[in-house]
DNA sequence: CTGATACGGTAATAACCATTACCAAGCAAG
DNA sequence: CTTGCTTGGTAATGGTTATTACCGTATCAG
């Protein structure tokens, strides 16, 4: 019944587990890392501190477990089932839209702020963030920018290259002023705009 | 001889106020905020205590500090003196390259880090940021491409999205990746490369 | 040379906090 | 029903740290 260090067995619906995680993301997300106190935490999500240390054996274990969990849960979707689009372009402003609607959530900027800042100290974020998000991200975007320059749709000399300039040039500045928290995240409308005129330069750039 | 509250009398080439500029550097750079003590930093600047507190007043404004002198210093140098070039391509990539170069600094990442980390506890660090470099980088840009497009040279509705656009660009998905911990940073070949690529697409999309 | 003032260094203060020990209560098995 | 064990809550523990008080010393004026 007990594997010496961390629950494992139990569900991951387990209301206690969660209570603990929805807690932990409000007060890291908020205050930060080493702001936040286990004490906090429990004052929040009710229950004692024991079970921390059961479900995640410590206070990092629970911070790692919410990084990768929330991550995991955001970047789901972002990448559309079909690959086979008729349209390059439809296809590209909607995946452009997907991934602008996503990094917009205050919770995404929260967790990728705290996430930066703890980085140096748990390196292990890093493995984290790549597994779920990015490189997914860009693992499609290069498939679609390659089959469709088999195509002869486009003329571009690396597709993987393309498609990072491609991902900077979606986010633009506006991502990087939102992150400084010089600028507040942007409207739906934005977002779309933001993701037309994105797609819009990239295709009269590239197209063949 | 005293304010009441800090030392500002003092000129700033005191040897004292450098060396605890620089010890504070190098461990809030790589160690972050929380985890670098007072005693850390005197332990490597030599001194006292007292004197953090009758420069700085306290731990938050010798990092305020930090941050504030050491964006001052890096993005000095970032806008060419003239605006009036006579090729645009060159140009940009010129400012493009100095961009990249700036962003790849060992420091300029670890001091993103840590302020990015820290923007939540302490506000101020947003309009530090803000003064110093993005604002006066995208102001330049965007008189840049307004000039351009009145001469006729490139077509563009908004100058300054083109602006965020063309830095969105630049960075490409590399400076994400870089602040993540994926990646090195760019040798300077890379960099070049990286800035005639963007430069590139972006005229072939722009170029009336 | 002498006195006072300001300054640097050390030691104390006071609070905080992650982690663990301890204890009581509920539950299951016999 | 009772006994042993698992679990949850509370109270230590041990270490750390920002900040300040104190004291000897050096510096400067007279």
């Amino acid at each position: 019944m007990w594997n010496g260090k961390i629950r494992r067995m139990t569900l991951d619906e387990d209301p206690r587990r969660k209570a603990l995680l929805d807690a932990a993301a409000e007060l890291f997300f908020k205050q930060g890392y080493a702001d936040t106190s286990v004490d906090d935490i429990i004052a929040r999500a009710g229950g004692s501190k024991r079970a921390i240390y059961a479900f995640f054996g410590n206070k990092q274990g629970l911070f790692e477990a919410l990084l990768r969990e929330n991550a995991q849960s955001m970047f789901d979707g972002l990448e559309p089932g079909t690959t086979e689009t008729s349209n390059l372009s439809s296809s590209l402003i909607s995946f452009a839209e997907r991934l602008l609607t996503l990094l917009s959530q205050p919770r995404a900027i929260a967790a990728f702020r705290v996430a930066v800042g703890e980085l140096p100290r748990i390196p292990v974020l890093a493995a984290i963030f790549n597994e779920m998000g990015p490189e997914r991200g860009l693992t499609w975007l290069t498939d679609v920018l390659e089959k469709a320059h088999d195509r002869g749709e486009i003329d571009i000399d690396d597709p993987r290259e393309a498609a990072g300039q491609f991902l900077g040039l979606v986010r633009g500045n506006d991502y990087f002023e939102i992150i400084l928290g010089l600028r507040s995240p942007p409207s739906a409308e934005r977002v779309a705009q933001q993701a037309r005129a994105a797609c819009g330069l990239f295709l009269k750039a590239v197209r063949a």
